[in-house]
DNA sequence: CCCTGCTTGTGAACGCGCTCACGAGCGGCG
DNA sequence: CGCCGCTCGTGAGCGCGTTCACAAGCAGGG
């Protein structure tokens, strides 16, 4: 057998596990019963060696000469990934983002439905976004434990980004989704993942000045790395 | 002297620049006039060994004994990221997502003003968003011409997303950040970066389902790495 | 039943980024 | 003016992730 169940999977592998499963889900709506690997990595944009070395860490599941049954492999990845059962969301925070979290369906859909919203601010308590009424801060306990959420997400301005964690921390949260441009101190044993729009949005500047100034320069402009993705 | 100007960065490193970024202009505020790498990592939550070598490679701008120089460290950074004039972005898809951007006013305080959101739908086209007016998709080329756009956000659902960002290309942009869950086809010498919010959701379920795994097994949680950052 | 063609699974090599450890050099004090 | 303490800048070593290349092995046809 290959890379037995139950090992340690890079997260490098892990973060590249989602996108794999949206794709194959899609093959299989289009009534794709088997892919290659590198089929899958046209899909996907890398290279198919990587593919099949990632697949490899969740068990022995292709067939050689054929390729993965599609099906079968969405199931294996759903199950390392733990999307068996559905994960319920506590957000805080019903400011812009917040809101456009809730309303956002694609959440519930891929199983992570909004257990709950709160805000500090009682002039928002009470609004309805995307089906769901928004809660005071006190709340948030109440929501976690009744609901048995583990993950939240701080989608709050910075200056209330730390005690928003702290209180998703005391109810019991163990993973959380981090919006604020701050970060985030948290006991050990609590996993936290940063995501900043203004950040990626810096880092393309970057390029971008770089293009320019060898533009400038004279020099011919490097090609950026740019995916090959599908056509369809 | 050491890494000069204008050598390549490496990505991990131009990553990172900007949460540095922040925590000077931070600091600065705080009047806090020099800081030690060690500071620095601390408020970052990484090895201050590393703060030194990305700090390098912009240059020898710190002093031994010292450290740096907040208002100066800031001005130098900022150049590096392209960021001492503003970069105007135009943003496709005025839905949940869209709308969210639009209105935070954090991009326009980073120095990326919302140039314009535009949406294929009319019923949309004409309401205000963040203090922009929606305007009709075919508007697109007219604005990223006008207002020197080279940036663009791709917020559409994942079924408009390729088109948009055609029609992005076509209109002179060179940079885009996708939203939407779909490997995007560029030509070569555009860049994209991808956001997928229910990605960094599903990759801390793989973490929540490991832990509840060895739990289950009679095993010590592994503890997952956590960020030891600024406690303010 | 054997042979051919195709694709997987994986050892080996490579490259990048992170960490360590220390020499270089600045500022301040006596 | 010389010495001391502190912090930067960086070469060296290490570990992880990516890529390459190929043996293993399945399916299908003759």
């Amino acid at each position: 057998m290959g890379a037995a169940n139950g090992r340690r999977i890079p997260e490098a592998t892990v973060a590249r596990l989602p996108e794999y499963l949206r794709l194959l889900t899609e093959s299989l709506d289009a009534g794709i019963a088997n892919v290659s690997s590198e089929e899958l990595a046209d899909l996907a944009g890398v290279n198919a060696a990587k593919v099949r070395k990632d697949l490899s860490y969740l068990g022995t599941y292709g067939t050689r000469g054929v390729g993965y049954e599609v099906e079968y492999l969405i199931y294996q990845v759903r199950r390392e990934l733990g999307l068996t059962h559905d994960w319920p969301v506590v957000i805080v925070g019903a400011g812009n983002l917040g809101q456009a979290l809730a309303g956002y369906g694609g959440f519930g859909q891929r199983g992570f439905p909004v257990a709950g919203i709160v805000d500090i601010d009682d002039a928002k308590v009470d609004s309805v976004i995307g089906g769901v009424r928004v809660r005071r801060l006190d709340d948030l306990a109440a929501i976690v434990r009744s609901q048995q959420v583990s993950i939240g997400v701080v989608a709050t301005p910075a200056g209330a980004a730390q005690e928003a964690a702290d209180r998703l921390v005391a109810a019991g949260v163990t993973s959380i989704l981090n919006f604020a441009p701050v970060v985030l101190t948290v006991p050990l044993g609590i996993n936290v993942r940063k995501v900043d729009l203004a950040v990626e949005l810096q880092i393309l500047s970057y390029y971008e000045q770089r293009r320019a100034a060898a533009a400038g320069a004279g020099l011919a402009a490097v090609p950026t790395s740019s995916h090959r993705g599908a056509s369809a």
